[in-house]
DNA sequence: CTGAAAGCGCTAACAT
DNA sequence: ATGTTAGCGCTTTCAG
């Protein structure tokens, strides 16, 4: 039951009784090769189980390693499940694995994170970013050709590509949907730090919209939670003030969750609702629920494609690229404004 | 703009005007060092800009790289998104990484993964294992001493640890539930392909509580889809037979989806439903969904902490842990049998 | 077509 | 407290 030592190229070597890069030559398709040879060392490989150390390639080769690093708050969020599966299906046939982790918007987490991955060479480096860390020290990291995006928002300190989502605008014909069916008190709940780049153009959005309708802004009206149940909560209070609000807002696809939650629980049908970002079971609900659906797929897949040209020597300067949202009207912005009394 | 070479142990040395095993020393605090040398040394990392190179360094030491590799059949589908977050929280305070990647419940998908990361030599290999993979490849793996451990279901050919839900006593409290609550005729809508063993085992409940309450098993009510879509599909094509179920059971979350989302766009809302695992939402449909809900979390912390012990040194034999089901009665379940005629 | 030697970046095992 | 040598598993370079 002791650990064997896993065989070596040189362990395949020796049992056919030729050289060591005989051998690699043969594995990599690399110079030329008898048939004879090629297929005693390809018996000898599956006889001992030979599979070669990628890391020793990797290092003698110099170049990066065949993973991309990817930064994400969440696994467990699907949006950003469904971006990585996208980075996954663009990458795939380049051969290239993802190192992945969660970061659950720390700044500290973020960086031990990108560390690790920059201790491992990667070829690629994507991140969402987290409020609060830099990316100065990413710089020279750049410089020696590491192509780094950003995602979801843009990161700080460092003039590299990102790929986001039309935040503000899509969070402006949301509420415009909003006010277009009669709507005049509208609450946003919004998800933190406040800081958070998502969380500023969604509010901005929502704040042009109101403008635009010559509806003051209101500061009590725009509420905060970091998970689904203080959504829930938020949208409670909004909804418990002297002068509540007829509609609400939801920051993000958590914050819909616990705003959809907190509705069916207390009974109040009534409010109306649009959200930033597509859940599931959208459709299913009474009323159904209309949002501003991102488009996470097409996210990973601009990411990766971008970095993907980076690496294939695209030397142009970093762009931002907006990946467009669309207003999916399902109901639920269209419930009635009670009757003033 | 040239590609700067990154800098080395052997620059910091040189810089410092040490060796280069001094550099080590300090880096990794082995063996002693003068405050000052290593002040000096500490200076030209930081000046440089010197990341050591992991890669390198395992190699070196020998032993297996401080990653694991995990293979999922969806990056996208929170189930499995929650199970990696929770193992990543596991295994996060050991320094390791996880390298992931999608099968699509594909045994040639699974395959190549897995391949790449035993190249890269992980200290632990987690699988979601596709029907049609075999694993007795992974044996002269487990011998080097590799942890292997599969998840959602057990391996085939291989005798390993693995980490399952009570999917068979699960699926049958949830049918239970609806028998108890008049049902006779229950339609069961599971994922493809049949020889899933979730499916099969939840298949097997859904049996051993019909055959408890004495109502014989109608294939006809038997229905399959490997998506929403096709979910929907099956669940209309359920509710449209001649004599129709008044109950369906959903196999899995994405079986569930598609369920609500037809029952909902058809308006059958009398008909009763209880699915197997949990879903974002469940609580604010109406009627509420009644799940047989899984943890994902405690199966990702079990399937973790089972293979560090591994790792640690349990010789003990290979388990198969499972991991408990739990009924959460919202309301779906107890839709009214409608009266005969 | 094949092999020998050198070296990738790092550390183990001895020196000193 | 520090340096030297060797070598991890592989590939590059240069000879044959």
């Amino acid at each position: 039951m002791a650990a064997n030592r896993r065989p070596t190229l040189a362990d395949v070597a020796r049992e056919v009784g030729v050289s060591a890069k005989t051998v690699s030559r043969v594995l990599n398709e690399d110079g030329p090769a008898s048939a004879q040879t090629r297929e005693q060392v390809l018996a000898a490989v599956t006889k001992l189980g030979f599979q070669p150390n990628l890391m020793a390639r990797n290092i003698r080769v110099g170049g990066p390693d065949t993973t991309i690093g990817l930064v994400i708050p969440d696994l467990a969020n699907p949006f950003f499940g469904t971006v990585a599966r996208s980075i996954e299906d663009t990458v795939r046939d380049r051969g290239l694995t993802l190192l992945m982790g969660s970061s659950a918007d720390d700044p500290d987490r973020e960086r031990a994170l990108t560390d690790k991955f920059l201790a491992r060479r990667v070829s690629i480096l994507m991140v969402v970013p987290s409020v609060g860390a830099g990316h100065a020290r990413l710089k020279t990291h750049r410089a020696t050709g590491l192509p780094i995006v950003f995602i979801d928002r843009p990161g700080s300190g460092l003039a590299t590509d990102s790929v986001v989502s039309s935040n503000r605008a899509g969070a402006h014909d949301g509420v415009a949907h909003l006010i277009a069916h009669g709507h005049q008190r509208i609450g946003f709940v919004g998800d933190l730090p406040a800081k958070l780049y998502t969380r500023r153009e969604r509010l901005a959005g929502y704040r042009s919209a109101l403008q635009e309708a010559d509806i003051d802004y209101d500061r009590s009206l725009v509420a905060n939670a970091h998970d689904q149940k203080g959504a829930e909560a938020a949208a409670g209070q909004l909804l418990d003030l002297a002068d509540p609000p007829t509609a609400l807002f939801a920051g993000n696809n958590i914050m819909a969750l616990g705003i959809v939650a907190e509705l069916a629980r207390s009974g109040r049908k009534h409010v109306a609702v649009v959200a930033f970002d597509d859940v599931s079971l959208a459709d299913a609900l009474e009323p159904a629920l209309t949002v501003v659906a991102q488009d996470p797929e097409e996210i990973g897949r601009t990411a990766a494609t971008t970095a993907l040209a980076r690496l294939d020597g695209d030397h142009s300067r970093a762009r931002t690229i907006t990946v467009p949202t669309r207003l999916i009207v399902r109901g639920s912005g269209e419930q009635p404004v009670p009757a003033h009394t």
